[in-house]
RNA sequence: GCCGAGGUAGCUCAGUGGUAGAGCAAACGGCUCAUAAUCGUUAGGUCGCGGGUUCGAAUCCCGCCUUCGGCACCA
């Protein structure tokens, strides 16, 4: 029976083009679950978007002089080429600012309120005097209270490290200017999250599929729930759908509110794009239906905490609902931890960045797949260097799993032309073709449990021991005395490459199409990714990255490699890397 | 400061109660079809430190050191 499988993965903030450590958290891992839960035949629906609200946006734009919007429109058409070019296989990545998410996020808060889940508090709000914007607590620097160090940030200070206001700071300052903010009253809508503490702790106790930091992490900061803010005094974000609010562009609802909302809003628009509008309640309203989210650690308690308590309170509520069902909670959150740079922390202003965009227009995206793949932050933090990069590229991609395509391919290509009639297979045949084909189960069974590395280290162990078979039958020998028997051990081979095609297919999905042409098959297994433009009814349009993936062919089953097929002429899979780049690339750092 | 997670071979990392693992790097050997790729053998760790529970602990408990994340207006 197949399943209906949401992968929704964290929405990368555009205020600039997102480097290799963010996609190492949320990207490449949710494609290659996505990726393997479509070729087992289930109905996955991967939803993201560029995440396009808030003050680093606005003080962006303020910087160079134009508006929020303009920054907004150059890296979503940056950070979309970029994740189309990883070959992240979207349903929908769309961005914040479409009229559809303003509906569903208004929709959202309207239902909260009127359901009583939403308060209204007045608080002291720090603004910049020279702009009138407002100044969050960490943009206010100044003399802290408590230990008199000088540069305290109004949220914390970090000498001390104790929570501050910035009402308390000692000569408070604009980080932004220098200028003095001042300090008035304001009111905000608050997420009444202690209403569904109960709820909460239920439901997070109950998920024992869950990675064990996520569970406990949120089910600590449950104990102590507040409500939370939702509002902001900015003129950037998604207007607040009260009447009295209705002239006002002096206060929106804050980003991270509406950013987890586009998961669902990005989930009606793909229904909405395909012609089918209610396509979506398939997977938002079907107690049946899984949902996968993917982020980095920093952002668990928004999908443990806060977007659950969300959809607790929307309901079967609001027009979305419809009445029909409730909305449904995460089955898994699959946090991963950070990737550092050469041992620091990745930074763009200090230099220590490398961005996605640069590494593949140097290097082909399989290769940073890989890496990120078999060395990523799946259980712990995890150190990116170029060395380390190269070595995992050469020693490993290229030896092991490209050369034995490799030295397959061209073998029979030049001595046979199409997969050989193989004679009778022998038991040592038989034997590495049951091994490599009980990895369809065991590459299978980790990559359902999200455990990646496991996944790909067990097919490149399956993938070495068919160089060990090879080593063993030494059948560029055997052929010059016994041409059957060199033919059965090819066809032998052939149908073990055949398989591990399938397994690496999630990884790497572009060498592995490839591979899949040069076996002499037709059709995708991992095709092109297309943009399309979409224009709404308020006239505006926004370019969708999607992909036609029903028509692909590619099934997780075991190799049906047909005798006699032709193959086509092959070439190398990877690239070997000299290991000159290196320097080069350390140099780029510095 | 409080909460959570990590600290395992030279390097990068697996491994949650039962005689310490992988890849690479190192040393030696085989093969030469293949992007000088591959295959085999050897060597290498008091599993952060100190206590405790247990017949038995990298694995459970306590303390300490250290790294990372969170701690309502950064996303």
């Amino acid at each position: 029976m197949p399943e209906h499988i949401l992968v929704a993965v964290a929405w990368p903030y555009a205020n600039g083009p997102r480097h290799v450590g963010h996609v190492a958290g949320f990207g490449v891992p949710s494609d290659i679950f996505a990726r393997f839960q479509r070729m087992r035949g289930n109905h996955v629906l991967m939803v993201s978007g560029t995440d396009e609200h808030g003050t680093p946006i606005t003080l962006a734009a303020d910087k160079e002089g134009v508006t929020p919007r303009d920054i907004a429109d150059r890296y979503n058409e940056v950070i979309g080429d970029d994740l189309r070019n990883l070959g992240l296989s979207y349903d929908t990545f769309t961005r914040t600012t479409t009229q559809n998410h303003y509906l569903v996020t208004q929709d959202l808060f309207q239902t909260l309120y009127h359901k009583g889940y939403i308060l209204r508090q007045e608080t002291l709000g720090a603004f910049s005097a020279t702009t009138g914007r407002t100044l969050p607590d960490r943009y206010v620097e100044g003399t802290c209270p408590i230990c008199g160090y000088k540069d305290a940030r109004g949220d914390q200070c970090d000498q001390c490290g104790n929570q501050l206001d910035p009402i308390d700071l000692i000569e408070p300052r604009s980080k932004v200017d220098g200028s003095t903010p001042i300090f008035k009253k304001t009111e905000h809508f608050l997420l009444d999250l202690p209403a569904f503490g109960e709820q909460l702790r239920t439901w997070i106790e109950a998920q024992d599929h869950w990675r064990p930091n996520v569970r406990s992490f949120s089910l600590n900061f449950i104990k102590d729930l507040k409500p939370r803010s939702i509002t902001r005094d900015l003129d950037w974000g998604v207007p607040i759908p009260l009447p009295e609010y209705a002239d006002r562009d002096d206060k929106r609802i804050y980003v991270w509110f509406d950013a987890v909302i586009g998961y669902l809003s990005a989930s009606i628009e793909w229904a909405e794009n395909r012609g089918t509008p209610e396509a979506w309640r398939e997977w938002w309203q079907s107690p049946q239906a899984r949902h996968y989210y993917f982020m980095g650690k920093d952002n668990i308690v928004f999908h443990t905490v806060i977007w659950p308590g969300m959809l607790l309170g929307y309901g079967a509520g609001g027009s979305y609902g419809d009445g029909r069902a409730k909305l449904e909670l995460p089955y898994n959150v699959v946090s991963s931890e950070f990737l550092t740079m050469e041992g620091k922390k990745f930074s763009s202003s200090r230099g220590v960045v490398i961005y996605v965009n640069e590494v593949l227009s140097r290097y082909d995206a399989d290769a940073l797949r890989y890496f990120l793949s078999i060395a990523g932050p799946e259980n712990q933090d995890t150190d990116f260097t170029w060395a380390e990069f190269v070595r995992r590229n050469n020693d490993e991609l290229v030896a092991t799993w490209g050369n034995l395509v490799n030295r397959a391919l061209t073998n029979v290509y030049k001595n046979f032309g199409s997969v050989p009639q193989p004679g009778e297979l022998s038991s040592t045949d038989q034997d590495l073709i049951a091994q490599v084909e009980a990895g369809v189960a065991v590459v299978g069974e980790a990559l359902d449990a999200a455990r990646f590395k496991a996944a790909l280290s067990e097919a490149m162990r399956l993938a070495g021991q068919v160089n060990i078979y090879l080593s063993d039958q030494e059948p560029w020998k055997v052929i010059k005395v016994d041409r059957e028997r060199a033919a059965t051990i090819w066809y032998t081979t052939l149908r073990c490459v055949d398989t591990l095609k399938i397994l690496f297919t999630p990884f790497l999905p572009f060498s592995s199409q490839r591979l899949h042409e040069y076996l002499g098959y037709e059709g995708y297994i991992a095709g092109p990714l297309e943009f399309r433009d979409y224009t709404e009814p308020n006239g505006r349009s926004h370019r969708v990255l999607t992909g036609d993936y029903e028509s692909w062919v590619g099934r997780w089953e075991v190799s049906a490699l047909p005798v006699g097929q032709a193959l086509r002429e092959p070439k190398p899979l990877f690239k070997k890397l000299d290991e000159k780049v290196i320097e080069e690339e350390l140099a780029r750092l510095a």
